[in-house]
DNA sequence: TTGAAAGCGCTACCAT
DNA sequence: ATGGTAGCGCTTTCAA
């Protein structure tokens, strides 16, 4: 087998065309059937793979969207980055993805690679990012979308919800549910904003029913994990050990903190209430399930699709920076664990 | 502010050099202190960022590594995925990742878009193509490395583990355990090769030890799902209402299983044993805690980066086709539930 | 240490 | 419906 790779003059050449020809059968324009026919058979027998960076280059269009989430392994995420793929996809761009570990400096790191690529679009989780981000952002002149949160000022465009509102809600069927003791645990971290401002929400909660001081655990990095969950629960009870219902940052230390009540034979709800965020899969199908903050993560990254394809049509129309915000709802859901 | 997108060339006019001097600065050549400065200014001042396409196609470096994964939110495949990450990132390499959905064919048409960009390896999970896609990798000539699974014959090189071993150690330590009367649950999909595997390891296991005929329950898509393993336990107990222990192709569907034991009053492992597989997150902190067969997903995905990194630098020599095989351990954990 | 020229493989544009 | 030419922005190669 030869070590050569064809190219598309190649193919041109044993089909007796044109490049142009070539290139507009692979584009799908305007060729007859017959020519049509002829050069994909040559492009079958020569196993010619059209080279990407000479068409992005020579178009000045890339094929590639960027998305930018703080873990790839946080199953909400996975779940808004494959329903925006979905998105895209279908118009034929393809996502060039990236994974921050929950670090600023390192999206804006990322960011910089990637806008070598010069994206149709980019995708980015959360409104806190760094000055030199913005600043990238704003000079690229590329389509931006922030998810899983509402900033006041986004970059552009925006879909999410207020996490703050979202655990303030939870507070509030607490409150109803006769709970007065209510602890809160979340992440040591203060790079997880979305966590703080669900802390904020309990907070504020804490506020809007009259329930006392805050009983507050910051305990574990990003991700919050089940064994975070597990051990800040204790820590809550050892600091305030009458507390009768505890919010967590995520279902999955909600989990954790369920799992140590069993450990320990407490009743749950009946002595204590475990309270989550998220609404992953192990709060549904866990015993007892485990109230908790439902999202739709597929929305997000849908709707971020279309956001980001809406922009990039108006940038080819000249049009400057759409500016959109949506919300997408959250739910209280209500199970056996309050 | 501008609508244009400076070029090196632009920074090489306003630094009052050459476009060479810059690209050397970029690729931290052989530069002056003096000139380096002056350049890297103009980078700033300009906001200039480097188009990727034009540098590939100059230099016929791709910057990518193309990695194919069945699922995004398995947390299994996440890991690897991010180790793989970590791994070629520190080559100056970045991920062009995709989601097969567990569909070869939807491996084959993504392969074949992300060969465009020619790049410097690709990672494959699991053994199982079609002839398409070896077609292509073969041409290609790219390094190739197969994940989570050891065929007999690989594309190229291989990192993983016998699925049907690793299975079948499970049955030996349920049946030093005492149980004789074993159930299989797993997917009705034929998509999961993974899958079938374990259920050859388990109807082995049966052989090895005499545990006479199969029970086995397909039941659910990929990827398998708590719900899954819930719904198919029950269907595990119409259909052999004595059973003794189930084994179940995921810690999912193993905790799916455990719950629905919960809600029938069914006490776990002294009526009914219940074994996993993958060691997620979930099994080690749910209550009682889940027996399982633990593989390393990070060492996979290292190990696969140190694969693809040397099959990149052998192809530059003009070496062949590397082709080794690698296995990770695996390893039986066994917990409360067993 | 720096520069000039050529060319990577493709598509836009204008012809025919 | 098809072809020819120019050029995208960079790196390679060779020269100074």
């Amino acid at each position: 087998m030869s070590e050569f790779m064809p190219t598309m003059a190649d193919v041109a050449r044993e089909a007796g065309v044109s490049k142009m020809t070539v290139s507009r059968v692979l584009a799908d324009r305007d060729v007859s059937v017959a020519m049509r026919e002829r050069v994909l058979a040559v492009i079958e027998q020569l196993g010619y793979v059209p080279d990407a960076s000479a068409g992005t280059l020579s178009s000045g269009r890339s094929p590639f969207i960027v998305a930018l989430v703080p873990s790839m392994s946080s199953s909400n995420f996975a779940d808004t980055v494959h329903s925006l793929n979905a998105a895209v996809t279908a118009h034929g761009l393809q996502l060039l993805l990236g994974d921050t570990d929950y670090d600023l400096k390192q999206e804006e790191q990322l960011l910089r690679v990637m806008l070598a690529h010069r994206p149709e679009g980019v995708m980015l989780t959360g409104s806190y990012h760094t000055a030199a981000t913005r600043a990238m952002l704003k000079r690229s002149k590329v389509p931006v979308v922030e998810t899983w949160d509402v900033p006041r000022t986004p970059i552009q465009q925006a879909v999410g919800f207020s996490n703050v509102d979202a655990a303030c809600e939870m507070m509030r069927h607490l409150h109803e549910r006769g709970y007065r003791r209510i602890g809160f645990i979340g992440g040591a971290t203060k790079l997880d904003r979305r966590g703080l401002d669900r802390q904020m929400g309990y907070r504020e909660g804490l506020r809007l029913f009259g329930l006392g001081e805050p009983r507050v655990i910051e305990h574990g990095g990003s991700p919050v994990t089940m064994s975070h969950g597990g051990e800040a629960f204790s820590l809550l009870l050892d600091a305030w050990p009458d507390t009768d219902a505890v919010m967590c940052v995520s279902d999955m230390s909600a989990f954790g903190a369920l799992m140590e009540c069993h450990r320990r034979g407490i009743p749950v709800p009946r002595q204590m209430a475990v309270a989550g965020f998220g609404d992953f899969e192990v709060s549904r199908y866990c015993f007892p399930s485990i109230s908790t903050v439902a999202v739709d993560p597929h929305a997000i990254g849908r709707i971020a699709g279309e956001m980001l394809l809406a922009g990039a049509v108006a940038r080819k129309s000249g049009l400057d920076g759409l500016s959109e915000k949506r919300r997408v709802e959250f739910q209280v859901i209500v199970r056996e664990s309050t």
